[in-house]
DNA sequence: CTATACTTGACCAATTTAGTCAGGTATGTA
DNA sequence: TACATACCTGACTAAATTGGTCAAGTATAG
């Protein structure tokens, strides 16, 4: 299963710039400031997310990136796809014929994993980028 | 965020034994044949599934393991637990302090780490070995 | 007394993660 | 038109984790 630091790090970037970008396009070099991650490193992020329509781009000497959408309408199973966490759980090896792990059948915690993910991205679906920036009205930088 | 092998390793081994413990005890060579999972490798597992009391083990000739308590008293975050498969997300750097990355405040994607381990564990908290035996009645090897 | 099966701990190759580095390209402004 | 700013791309890498293997035991039933 994977759920890492890049997810978080989107996330948060995501929550930066909805904070701002109503003023000016939010350069990363800002954001890279404000939240404490590497500039390059927030470039890759990025690409991923403009990739995927989250973000739009603005070149040149003000530029930045804005966000494509409302951020109620930004959830964060988009932001996670997008910079390819796949909520996915243990894979079973040798899935590609009928069974796990080379047997005929399904091993016993197929259907396990399916449901939890099915649990984990539930949650993801409800929760927007609104409702991050509601919890965090007061904690500026 | 962890969530591997070990875990689904842990959780197929305990199946197998839930379904064969009543007669014999089960030997881990068995369980390594009938579920395609390295002897080496089960012996480390299930040293951790017996210092948490999940399985107990009889040494000798026909010796093995057998489970500690009944299935349904078994729930799935009692076996995680076992084998250090922490659910838990990532962590912030620097925790240590008042907020995370160096930063004096909590950073923004705090709360919902938080609030993603409470759902998961959940889920966990409601499955129990027995749960996953119902399923797979039909499911001999 | 010996085969079986549990017990312990060190070790390792492959993969993944969380970045860095180096070189671009586009564009607003002076 | 020059130049600084900021986006853009891809190769590279150190450290951690995973999924094991290997070796050397110890306990006990028969």
């Amino acid at each position: 299963m994977k759920l890492t630091s890049k997810g978080r790090y989107a996330v948060m970037a995501l929550v930066d710039l909805a904070r701002f970008d109503s003023i000016n396009p939010v350069s990363l070099r800002d954001i890279s400031l404000r939240q404490g991650i590497s500039l390059d490193y927030l470039e890759q992020i990025f690409s991923k997310l403009k990739k995927n329509q989250i973000v739009q781009s603005i070149r040149g000497t003000h530029g930045g990136y804005v966000l494509s959408k409302k951020p109620n309408e930004i959830k964060l199973t988009n932001i996670f796809h997008a910079v390819d966490e796949k909520v996915k759980t243990v894979q079973c090896k040798k899935e590609s014929k009928k069974g796990c792990n080379g047997k005929a059948t399904k091993c016993v915690t197929h259907n396990l994993w399916d449901e939890l993910e099915t649990h984990i991205n539930s949650f993801f679906e409800k929760k927007s980028l609104e409702d991050l920036l509601k919890n965090n009205t007061e904690q500026r930088t």
